[in-house]
DNA sequence: CATCTGACCTAGT
DNA sequence: AACTAGGCCAGAT
């Protein structure tokens, strides 16, 4: 059966949120500009909201809007909070907010040398 | 069946 | 520099 273009959108997505390092933080834009989406930044939310299940986990804890803003907080599963998660990796997070999140946001294209 | 919202961002004015 | 409008795709009402 031919790879339809959703399933391929949602494989990139997870391919680049798993390769976000812990105790680093992405953005929605980041991760679609990266996968030539450029603009479809709501995909990639809603291709995260079935990453729940899927193998490998993908840490979407590690993925927030661009102004560092846990919006997704509310989707996550109550027995993993997108906070408890970040903060266990280290990331300061106060008020759905990631704290100094200019200093632990992480480029996708910085990361493998593009 | 039509309309709006939704884990958002970019671009134009 | 700030604000408005448009775009993207799918799910829900």
């Amino acid at each position: 059966m031919a790879t339809l273009p959703q399933d391929e959108f949602k494989r990139a997505v997870y391919d680049l949120t798993r390769l976000i390092p812990a105790g680093r933080v992405s953005t929605y834009g980041a991760i679609a500009r990266c996968i030539g989406a450029s603009g479809a930044s709501r995909r990639v939310g809603w291709a995260l909201n079935q990453c729940f299940g899927e193998m490998p986990p993908v840490p979407a804890h590690r993925v927030v809007n661009r102004l560092g803003l846990l919006t997704g907080a509310v989707h996550f599963p109550v027995d993993a909070p997108m906070v408890d998660q970040l903060r266990a990796e280290g990331v300061e997070v106060f008020d759905n907010q990631v704290m100094g999140f200019d200093g632990v946001f992480w480029d996708p294209w910085k990361a493998g040398e593009w």
